[in-house]
DNA sequence: GTTGACCTTAGAGTTGTCTCTAAGCTTATA
DNA sequence: TATAAGCTTAGAGACAACTCTAAGGTCAAC
């Protein structure tokens, strides 16, 4: 049995985030020693490492008690309902993606029709993008 | 001049949402009424405007407020403060672009190798790799 | 003159994920 | 036995960018 802090180095997360993520319902101790210190057993640990697999690769807490829920369970389950939660992960990621995408376009596009010059900012042509609502057809100014 | 919620209509954002923007000092009303609401001049529409462009393309608002302080005096400030922003803000956009581009790569290949049918979860793949720590050399499993 | 839309303020709440603090008990080491 | 490291709890604070509430004043229309 671990106790909080040997979990923590074992799985590369804090004890204070593993007392975070207790509260949030996705790990337990199974154990208390006398003086009240959690003690994990190796499927607790198991359970952690779960967790810690499954944001790093960028589910949420909330996914990640599902997914719990599932394992935890899995014959009651059926492997679509891992796949949705997947898959909707899969489809915020595109969003923001994409979202980020334009961001980039734009934000390039601002940085290749300025030179970036010392001299004063008075003609500088980002401000004057930004002055006249967005890219149009803004061509090289400063 | 125009009242709060006219502003509002005009710029695409919400009378509380301007009201935040003049409390983190990026918006204001050269004016008020005799009962003191806000009354906001041609320049400070523009103004609005600038933040909104801003934001819409992605500038967080500690950003937007250091462009205008570089708008209020153009003359004073290089034109190379404004694309430092600018870069400074292409970086980030670049690396979260790539932290979930990673995070596309692993969501896209557990489910290649998922079917996500409505046969319980017991042998689910994709817990399979949760549990495991991870994506390895994992064959197709379900 | 009353209804209803709009305005004011200060301040609290939201979301998600931690991160830290205070005050006090326990355990290991020298 | 003293000290330091580690553990406990409840609860506050951090971050960004809103979003909303309460309690009340103002204004235009019918």
């Amino acid at each position: 049995m671990l106790k909080i802090s040997e979990l923590a180095g074992r799985i590369g997360l804090s004890a204070h985030t593993i007392r975070f993520y207790e509260k949030q319902g996705l790990i337990e101790a199974s154990e208390r020693s006398e003086s009240g210190y959690r003690l994990y057993s190796a499927a607790d640990v198991n359970r952690a490492e779960f967790v810690k697999t499954a944001r790093n690769i960028g589910f949420s807490l909330e996914d990640i008690a599902q997914l719990l829920s599932i394992r935890l369970d899995r014959s009651s389950h059926s492997c679509q309902e891992v796949t949705d939660i997947t898959r909707n992960k899969l489809h915020e990621v595109n969003r923001k993606m994409a979202e980020l995408e334009a961001m980039q376009k734009v934000l390039s596009r601002l940085l290749d029709n300025c030179d970036g010059g010392l001299e004063n900012a008075t003609h500088c042509s980002i401000l004057e993008v930004l002055d006249n609502g967005g890219l149009a057809t803004t061509g090289r100014v400063n």
